[in-house]
DNA sequence: TTTTAGCACTCTCACTCTTGGAGTGCTAAT
DNA sequence: ATTAGCACTCCAAGAGTGAGAGTGCTAAAA
């Protein structure tokens, strides 16, 4: 492998991104600055066949790039720039559009940007809520026998849920079941919260245990929703002006989405790539994901990226991921400094 | 127009519905149970095309249903059954899932249920909480200037959205505002939330303005969010399935669907059927769509309805539209009942 | 030893041509 | 009013064709 093979193979994944069709050892010629004829090249791109960076549709085409051309190309060609201060502002404006305060809302404007900015579908698999910890639970009559509860978290995050018992509580008895909860639960990490925490709680109500347990449970259904990764999409409409997608692969991302969950299970930092159908997977073939993970305090707290063709603009999009997850970062230390504070 | 015409035609629909093929005059001769041969056919199929009911892709195909074909067909021949009991008590199951004790969850539920059963894509518009008052507000200190307020409405909607202020509000602020608000909101109708009633909130203030009118602003919007018809939708995943789409038909679809809450302006009660592209549309072409309404007392307060290909099964498909809007009816009035006992 | 020109070979894509089948409309007989 | 018969139309699928793009190999040139 020499310095010239490897600007072929650059050439190669450059000229497939821009035209999506194999690339013939002539246009190759045509576009490199060291002056070789095409046979030269033609040997060259045998060579980087046997390697296994280069393929063939069949006998007669040009070369397109494998799963280990885009990665080799990726790790020696495409050095993301830092965006400019003017596009870094834009960026946070986004950030910040409809009032957002809570985690839930920044990261729906991130992947509502991303999706934007990228033309692509945008993903972000959040698992910060679980780092939080209850910071107000309520119980409000709002009917007959009905019941909300609220919980709120640290973080920002707000869950409520209706809930109707055998019997209307009196003042005394919602009085003393709210501060029940709330010593019980205000403060709790929703890491925590076990089933075997509630069941406890049950039982310790006594007498009240028959009428109550039912709050109780719902509560308890609240927790297990907030220990969720919850999975937010955007731009998944981009998807069909793939046409190198047909309809099957599209129902199956959407019928499988939220595995998706499962990016999360890397261990790795910083800007990871992966190709669809290059592993057992959960994306879609033909497809990359670029994806990058934030922060929240020392523990990661959730990923979030984009994907896309896998002839997509790599130098354009990773700085934009690279912005959002740090950006996100810094955003979920905030709130962590604030519960500091408190 | 004579009994054996009709009787030709309900023979190619049902055929068309089944096939998906355009249907010829000796596939009918077969199927009839009045022994006629299929040139006498071919006759009465020239006349009900003449007629419009009937047309030919092209001259040597069998005949395909127009828009008026499908209508006639409906109205003669589709007698929707009554449900039997124990698919009735099956579907009551299905609307009860998952505790739904609000308008929104129950509607939800019945959606995914029609969805699920009719394997189309289904959809509710739902105008109901602009008939309902607001039952309760509340103020929830949730951090560093940062507060929840809640909405809830006598129909069991429950929305909420966090808030952040310049100041923290000390324990009298809030109990003022808190007061303050509960005192003008609670029993308001949503209808009647106006932008002018919350400017004279925020006017009549007073000293307080400055620090409390982010709160009323937070409010408003609330409201209206609440004043909105939320369209819910379910089993979109069910169109890709569908190959008489392409991939254009569905992005348009996707792009126009929250124009379908327009699909409450009409004026007719009971079992509604549309064809796509029959009139200015916002439905598919080669759809249909099957939509009945729901009321709240005497006033009509949201659809529901399934689009699925314009050869489907209308005679299983009707029955559980029905049924499932009677039934929201019944579950909608049962709220204002409560509302009353209040 | 590396590069290049030349050439035969391969494969696809778009196009045309052909053919079989399904279905019709018309006519004349029942 | 109905039916059998027949010529006609049109589509869909398959077979065949040629142009074009690109390759690999060989032998000569650098």
């Amino acid at each position: 492998m020499n310095e010239r093979k490897l600007k072929i193979l650059a050439a190669v994944v450059d000229e497939y991104i821009k035209t999506g069709e194999p690339v013939g050892s002539k246009s190759i010629s045509g576009i490199l600055d060291i002056k070789v004829s095409s046979a030269t090249i033609r040997n060259d791109m045998a060579v980087l066949e046997q390697m296994g960076y280069l393929e063939q549709p069949h006998t007669s085409a040009g070369r397109v790039p494998t799963f280990s051309g885009y990665r080799l190309y990726i790790d020696k060609f495409v050095n993301p720039v830092a965006l400019p201060e003017e596009e870094r502002i834009r960026l946070d404006n986004m950030l910040e559009e409809n009032n957002a305060f809570t985690e839930e809302t920044i990261i729906q404007n991130a992947v509502t940007a991303l999706a934007e900015l990228t033309q692509c579908t945008a993903v972000a698999a959040n698992s910060s809520p679980k780092f939080s910890v209850i910071s107000k639970v309520e119980v409000i009559p709002t009917g007959k026998r009905m019941y909300v509860i609220l919980l709120i978290t640290s973080s920002g995050n707000i869950k409520n849920k209706a809930c109707r018992l055998e019997f209307d509580l009196n003042n005394e008895q919602l009085e003393f079941f709210t501060k029940y909860i709330q010593e019980h639960l205000q403060g709790v990490s929703i890491e925590d919260m076990s089933e075997e925490m509630f069941e406890k709680m049950v039982a310790a109500l006594g007498a009240y245990m028959v009428i109550l347990s039912p709050l109780v449970k719902s509560i308890y259904e609240l927790s297990t929703d907030l220990k969720q990764n919850s999975v937010t999409f955007s731009g998944e409409e981009n998807l069909f002006s793939r046409n190198d997608l047909d309809k099957m692969e599209i129902v199956r991302f959407i019928e499988h989405k939220n595995e998706l969950s499962n990016l999360l299970d890397d261990t790795f930092n910083g800007i990871q790539i992966k190709f669809g159908h290059e592993n057992d997977d959960f994306i879609i073939g033909n497809s990359s994901m670029i994806v990058s993970k934030y922060k929240k305090g020392s523990k990661t707290a959730g990923s979030l990226g984009i994907i896309g063709p896998m002839r997509i603009n790599y130098a354009k999009i990773i700085p934009y991921v690279e912005y959002f997850t740090e950006k996100l970062t810094l955003l979920m230390s905030d709130d962590v400094q604030e519960d500091d504070n408190d």
